[in-house]
This record gives structure tokens, sequence and C-alpha cells, in this order.
RNA sequence: GCGCCCGUAGCUCAACUGGAUAGAGUACCAGACUACGAAUCUGGGGGUUACAGGUUCGAGUCCUGUCGGGCGCGCCA
């Protein structure tokens, strides 16, 4: 049991001896920012102070004599109405042993037995990844790694969107710079992809078969489809892959189309269904939504929101207990729109949960680059891994909340890579496991004896926090709040490491106890940074 | 015009979902390696939390309005 459930429990009977009502969902502990505030504290007193009709102060020291709990120190009232706990450090120090008897484990928490399908990026298979795709790479990827950690069973899953508009022009398109190999004027349209990889794989159509496919026919219109979608979809997995990021499940939204699902699902759905102006609407408003939504076109074809619903189902008919897209902010006004189709099957209004992942702004020699995949504008994610390395970027796209606005300057990213707050991460296990090297022979004393100093307790306290820190990150979907911890930690350890002598042949009791304080830091940061999909090298 | 997101130090962002003196990085200034890695540490300046009201013991956080920015607004995906 963690110290904040202790508390809560003994608060609880506390308030309940002197007649007050505490739910232990109102019961709010908090790490004490000062160490002057002890380890943790509690508002309880000020938002019971009405119910008990006392004054917050008085209240507290009612509760405060009342509370029995043998982890605890000492109680003190403080500010407006405070109960702050101070801690036995006892308990403290028993953590270094169970950081090195879990290893790679700790932090993890026991399984929560629901299955949980998490699909991100998504990027349809027409061009090269940008930097919106990063982000959502970034966080997704360790959306899922700290889900894990969290005890759900989570599946990575990534759709490709083959059919339709776009995937047309991706045919077209390969087929007029397959042409123009061959001294026809290049003819492409607006709607058209002007990106130059497209010139490769033209090249090596023409490499593999020659003029075979320059007829107008539907075997070579299909056939450039098909290269194409397979060409694409092969840089887009070996970048990702590169990246670090990987997935269970590649689902085709031509395999949800095959066997008449379109027709089926519209079957299903018909009470919902209404003619106008020749198109079919689906009655979205009768749930979340504010406008009714086509699911057919007027020409008879179905709006890119069938198949996504088709899909959404069937999703949901493989059996997770909840479903989380990672979409780009651009798209939040369809979630609405999906949560009503999935409520028509009778799933709850919370079985899709959206994380919206804010827009990158990209600023290169002081001017905006506009996101394009169009006229290949944009600036590729390939491009930034290349110049600034995996670790770097990821932290640097994992490190904010997803929910805020994010300027990216890729000068200063260049510039700035080699002071990325990641390497400073990075050199604490590698100064960790530098003095584990320095101090081989001499055994480690996991029992925390003697480690009585503020750097000390400074770090045993993060390190005990680490499982409430991942519950609390998964809680919020929030991944940079590991990154947070990992930094902390890191500074944490510098600060320790500068005051302090590790190894003293002249005193090897207190060096075996920091040793094993040492590698617990040491494994706490290679899990940390194991989240955000960042290595921790043992040398730099 | 309507809806969603946002506005915090020069810049990029936090603030444990309403708590105590609003914090980090970066940039700038000044210090620290003849003991374990200076990719580090120590100190300093830098703020009317866009603005104006309101709610209460307490507001960067909640409500209303104004200003400013981004995104989206039935047959593009």
């Amino acid at each position: 049991m963690t110290n904040e459930e202790k508390l809560k429990i003994a608060l609880e009977k506390a308030a309940a001896s002197l007649g007050l009502e505490a739910a232990s969902n109102t019961i709010v502990i908090e790490r004490s920012r000062d160490t002057a505030h002890g380890d943790y504290s509690t508002n309880l007193a000020m938002r019971l102070a009405k119910q008990a009709g006392k004054a917050p102060r008085d209240l507290a020291a009612l509760l405060a004599e009342k509370i029995q709990e043998e982890a605890v120190e000492k109680i003190e009232i403080a500010g407006p109405g405070f109960i702050n706990f101070f801690m036995k450090k006892d308990a403290l120090q028993n953590v270094i042993a169970k950081i090195i008897e879990e290893g790679e484990n700790y932090g993890k928490l026991p399984s929560k037995g629901k299955k949980i399908n998490l699909e991100y990026v998504s990027a349809n298979p027409t061009g090269d990844l940008h930097l919106g795709h990063t982000r959502c790479a970034a966080v997704g990827d360790s959306l899922a790694r700290l889900l894990t950690y969290d005890g759900y069973d989570v599946t990575r899953e990534f759709y490709v969107n083959d059919c339709g508009n776009q995937i047309e022009h991706l045919g077209h398109s390969i087929r007029a710079r397959y042409h123009e190999l061959f001294g026809e004027p290049l003819q492409l349209g607006d709607d058209d992809y002007h990106g130059h990889d497209l010139i490769d794989i033209a090249k090596s159509i023409k490499d593999k078969y020659g003029d075979k496919y320059l007829a107008d026919n539907e075997e070579s219109h299909d056939f450039f489809i098909r290269y194409g979608i397979d060409n694409e979809l092969a840089k887009l997995k070996k970048d990702l892959a590169d990246f670090g990021v990987s997935f269970d499940v590649f689902t085709y939204e031509s395999d949800i189309r095959k066997g008449g699902t379109i027709e089926k699902t519209l079957d299903f759905l018909k009470d919902h269904l209404y003619e106008s102006e020749g198109a079919t609407f689906l009655r979205t408003t009768d749930y979340l939504d504010d406008k009714d939504r086509p699911v057919i076109k007027s020409n008879g074809q179905p709006t890119y929101f069938m198949p996504d619903i088709c899909y959404h189902y069937n999703k949901a008919a493989r059996g997770f207990d909840h479903l989380i897209d990672v979409l780009g902010a651009d798209h939040h006004g369809y979630v609405n729109r999906m949560k009503s189709a999935l409520m028509m099957k009778g799933y709850p209004e919370d079985y899709l949960e959206v994380t919206f992942v804010q827009v990158v702004r990209v600023f290169r020699d002081g001017a905006e680059v506009k996101m394009s995949k169009r006229t290949g504008k944009a600036i590729a994610h390939r491009d930034l891994v290349e110049d600034v390395g995996v670790d770097a970027v990821r932290y640097f796209f994992i490190e904010r909340s997803q929910s805020s606005h994010l300027d990216f300057n890729y000068n200063l990213a260049m510039e700035q890579s080699s002071s990325n707050p990641v390497y400073y991460c990075q050199y604490a296990h590698a100064r960790c496991a530098s003095l584990l090297n320095l101090g081989e022979g001499i055994a480690l004393d996991p029992s925390g004896k003697g480690l009585n100093n503020e750097e000390e307790l400074s770090i045993l306290k993060h390190l005990a926090d680490f499982s409430s820190m991942i519950e609390g990150a998964a809680r919020d979907r929030a991944p940079y709040k590991v990154a947070a911890y990992a930094h902390d930690l890191a500074e944490k350890f510098h600060e320790f490491y500068a005051k302090n002598r590790v190894i003293d042949r002249d005193n090897l009791e207190l060096t075996s106890s920091r040793l094993a304080l040492i590698k617990a830091v040491k494994i706490a940061m290679e899990n940390a940074l194991g989240i955000l999909g960042v290595s921790a090298p043992e040398k730099m």
C-alpha cells in the first residue's frame, strides 16, 4: 500500500470518529512541494469546515489528534488549515531493495485485465511522414508503453486508408511520373501529389517492368495504385521502425470493405438514415452531434465517414474494453459523430476516447513552413530524425503536454540538439553506470542504512513516487509527465553527485549503501526513459 | 457568424485538475574540476498569469464579457 492510500484511510477514520462524512474521493493527499510542509499534505479540514461548523485550523487540529498511522512521524497544522504529514524515514529506505529486486519491472502495476485498442499515426500511404505525424507517433507509442506499464493489455493499431480519392490521385501521380520518364510532358493536377519521392517510385517501376504499364487500361490503373500503396506503406513502416515505433495490427480499409460490410452496416443503421438532395444522411444529432452527417454521396459513393464507422465497429467487435484514437487536433469535429455512430450500436458514450495531439507549427529560416503533402513542401519526419537523432526528437515531442500548441523552430532544434534535456537524463544514467563499474567488487547494501542527508532523502522520495507517477500519467494520458519525472530524477542525482563522494575505500559501509542507491536510480531512469522510447546508454 | 483548443519570464513550456512564496529548460551575468565523467554543480537578474468583472477561506486553474492566435464548420479525407 502506498503512503497516499494509508493516509487516506487514516483520514477517513479520523473524520468518521468526529461524526463527519468524508467520502474517500473527496480526500486529496498531495506531495508537499516545499519540504518545510512535510512529505504529504491534505486540505481536508478546509473542505469539511462548513460541514463541521468549525474554523478550518481548529478542525485540522481535531483531525490531527485522531489520526493513527504508524508510518507518520509527526503532523503539523499550517497556513489556512493544511494538515502536513512528516513520514518516518525507514519506510522510505526500503524502496532501494524493492527497486533492485524488481529491476525492469519496478513501477509496473498489476494487470487490470482490460484490453485497450490504441490507434495512432494512421498516415495515409500517399507520401512521407511530416512533423505532425512525428508528434502523434511519439505520443502514441509512449502512451502505449505507459498504459502497458499501468497494467492494461494494449493493442497498437495502424489504419491504412487504401481506398478513395487520395489513393486515385496517388496512382495517377505515379503514372504521370512514369510517363515523364519516357519523355512525355508531366501531367499533374492540383489534387495530385507533387512530392519528388514519387519520381523514385516511378523509376523503380521503369527499372523492373520497362514500358509494360504505359498503356492506359484498367490493369495499369490498378497496378500503379497497388504499387504506390505498397511502396509508400513500406516507407512509412521503415521510418516509424527507425523511430522506435511499432504496431501490433495493420488494418486495411480495403479489407474492412470486403464482403459487403458497408451495405450490411447501412442496413443495420437504416432506422437512423434519411435521404436529402440525393445523398444519405446519418442522424448523429440524435446523439452527440450538432449536424447530421452524409454517409452516401449523391453519386452513390460512400463518404470517408462510412467505412470509418465500419472500421470502428470492427474494432469494437474484436472485444476491446476501450478504444483510444490519437488524432491531430484538426480532427476534433470528428469525435462526436463517431461516438454517435458507436452509440447507435449500443456502446456507451465513453467507449471511444479521442486524445488530441495539437498541431505543430514549424518555423524555418524565420518563416512558417506550411504542411502540405501535395506540394511536397512540408518538412519530412525522416530528415528531422536524421539531423537531430531519435532520442532528442522523441524527447522533444514528448516533453510537453500534447494538448498544448507547439511552435517548432527547426534551426533552433538543430543548434540545440546537443543541449536537449534528454542528454541531461541520459548523462545521469551513464554516470550511474560509471560509478557502478568503479565500485565493482564492493557489495551493494540495499538496506538504505546511513542514507540520511538531504540529497539522499530527496532521491529516495522521488524513487518511491514512481508508481504513483505512472498511475497519474496513464490516467491523464500524459506521457510528458514521465519525461518530467526523469528530468527531476536526473536533477536530484546530479545534485547529490556534486555534493557527495560515492566511492570511499575508507568507509565501505556508506559506500555500499550509496552504490545500492545509485543502482536504484539507474534502474528507475532506465524504466522511465524506456517508456519514452529513449535509450539509456552506459556511456556517452 | 457558430463550435473546439489556447494566451503564464526574452523564447519553448510546467504548475499534481481549486491550495501555501507561480516553477523548469533555454538565453544572459557571475562563480566551481591536481578525488568517483564539467553533457555537471552553485548563485543572480527576469512575472499585474492577455484584459475587466464574478464565485469563496483561497483563482493561473471555475463562471461571464472583451481582445488576440490556431483549428474545424453536412455529399474532401
